[in-house]
DNA sequence: CCTCCACTGGAAACTGCGGCAT
DNA sequence: ATGCCGCAGTTTCCAGTGGAGG
């Protein structure tokens, strides 16, 4: 019995790919980033006034995803902060995570060692508190809030303005904040006050080229993989796969640890060029289904309307009324109270948000104003996963 | 040039839940 | 015990809107 045990496990940890797989996650910043040197030595000299106990301007940092906005600000902050740990303290927040202002400030609190409920107050006294802990705080506090455009989108920009004035709040300026935005154009809908204080200093961020994420690429694969197991071809192809989607390296590196990951599965002893397609497919495939099972329950229902309408008529014409009649008959079938179709329309904006389907807004003259609806992924992962993440779904189709 | 379709998308408010302060 | 809080998902109401067909 036990030596089955053993085998199994024996087998899970001799690897003939890997060395370790964790140097190629998503969330490790390793100890040096290559190529982006100036953007390290501009947020470095921005941050030097830390070392005599002053203020630094704010930042605002901008760049595609996958181009090192994080890694770099994390790097900074970490290594500054391992020179002179006496001189300040600082808080990442990532507000797509950390996806309410409740919970961000809750965040920013219990950072500074000051505990909070975690829910029940209200938002008004959680300001309070922090502005509170700050003044009584003897050190700088660097703020860092990651992928803020999602968040100011989906609530305001109330939180930034708020924050934005603490330090005028207390006697002596002491805190700085770090803004990352993926979207370029985020900062020009802020309000101008908000604006004008929170991006005292600009860094933008560029795409990496394939070259430079052939770069990134080997430096990782070296600590994380076995010598030998890795063909330069393999390492082009990742990145040339990359490159095409604006140099993001995240994606570089998740496709060659997916492709890895499928050689260790398959027993093999070196990385072939088709587990990199492999990897493209199972990456996709993985994203669709995430996305598909943290869906509110409605939201699916839209989706198996949107799936069943094109079974049953394959050429179909996708509108917002459409749809929502194909929604109606599905939950009269399941019996469900349906929602409003001002409602499916904000679902079917959602649906094109996480990239499930494009809904495009057509002006067809006589026939009126509406959205224009395709799925944007192979049916067959939709309906797969709708029958896994909840049996109601299953009988709707064949 | 005007009409009028089939919606769009903004705004406000509601519901129901979990949970705090007092 | 009471009342107020945040939040997600939703309802209700409604003032637009671009262009095919007259």
């Amino acid at each position: 019995m036990s030596d089955i045990i053993d085998e199994v496990i024996s087998s899970f940890k001799v690897s003939n790919i890997f060395i370790n797989r964790d140097y190629l996650m998503p969330d490790y910043i390793p100890e040096e980033l290559p190529h982006r040197e100036d953007q390290i030595r501009k947020i470095a000299g921005i941050l030097a006034p830390l070392y005599r106990g002053e203020r630094p301007n704010n930042i605002f940092i901008y760049g595609l995803t996958g181009t090192g906005k994080t890694a770099v600000s994390k790097f900074v902050l970490s290594n500054l902060y391992k020179k002179f740990p006496n001189k300040f303290k600082y808080v990442y927040v990532n507000t797509r995570q950390t996806d309410t202002p409740y919970r961000v400030l809750a965040d920013l609190l219990e950072a500074l060692g000051v505990k909070v409920p975690f829910t029940g107050l209200s938002i008004a006294e959680l300001y309070r508190r922090l502005v509170k802990a700050i003044k009584e705080y003897s050190l700088q506090v660097v703020i860092v809030l990651d992928e803020i455009d999602a968040f100011v989108k989906k609530y305001n920009d109330d939180i930034l303005y708020r924050l934005s004035r603490i330090n005028s709040e207390i006697s002596k300026g002491k805190v700085s904040f770090i803004g990352i935005t993926n979207d370029v154009k985020f900062v020009d809908s802020l309000d101008p006050r908000v604006k004008s204080s929170l991006s005292e200093e600009e860094i933008v961020f560029p795409p990496y080229n394939a070259e430079e994420l052939e770069d990134i690429l080997r430096k990782r694969a070296q600590m994380a993989l076995k010598p030998g197991v890795l063909s330069d071809s393999v390492i082009r192809l990742c990145a040339a796969l990359a490159a095409r989607e604006h140099g993001d390296a995240r994606r570089a590196l998740d496709l060659l640890r997916v492709s890895a990951e499928i050689a260790e599965r398959l027993r093999d002893s070196t990385v072939k060029e088709e587990y990199v397609y492999m990897a493209k497919d199972e990456i996709e495939r993985d994203r669709v289904r995430d996305i598909i099972l943290t869906l509110p329950f409605h939201s699916k229902l839209v989706l198996a309307a949107i799936v069943a309408k094109l079974l049953e008529e394959k050429n179909a014409v996708l509108t917002t009324g459409n749809v929502y009649e194909a929604y109606l008959s599905i939950s009269k079938k399941l019996g469900i109270e349906a929602i409003t179709q001002r409602r499916v329309s904000d679902i079917l904006n959602e649906l094109d948000m996480v990239g499930l389907l494009t809904a495009r807004v057509v002006n067809r003259g006589r026939y009126g104003k509406t959205k224009e609806i395709s799925l944007a992924v192979d049916k067959n992962i939709i309906i797969k996963t709708l029958t896994e993440s909840d049996n109601r779904f299953a009988d709707l189709w064949g």
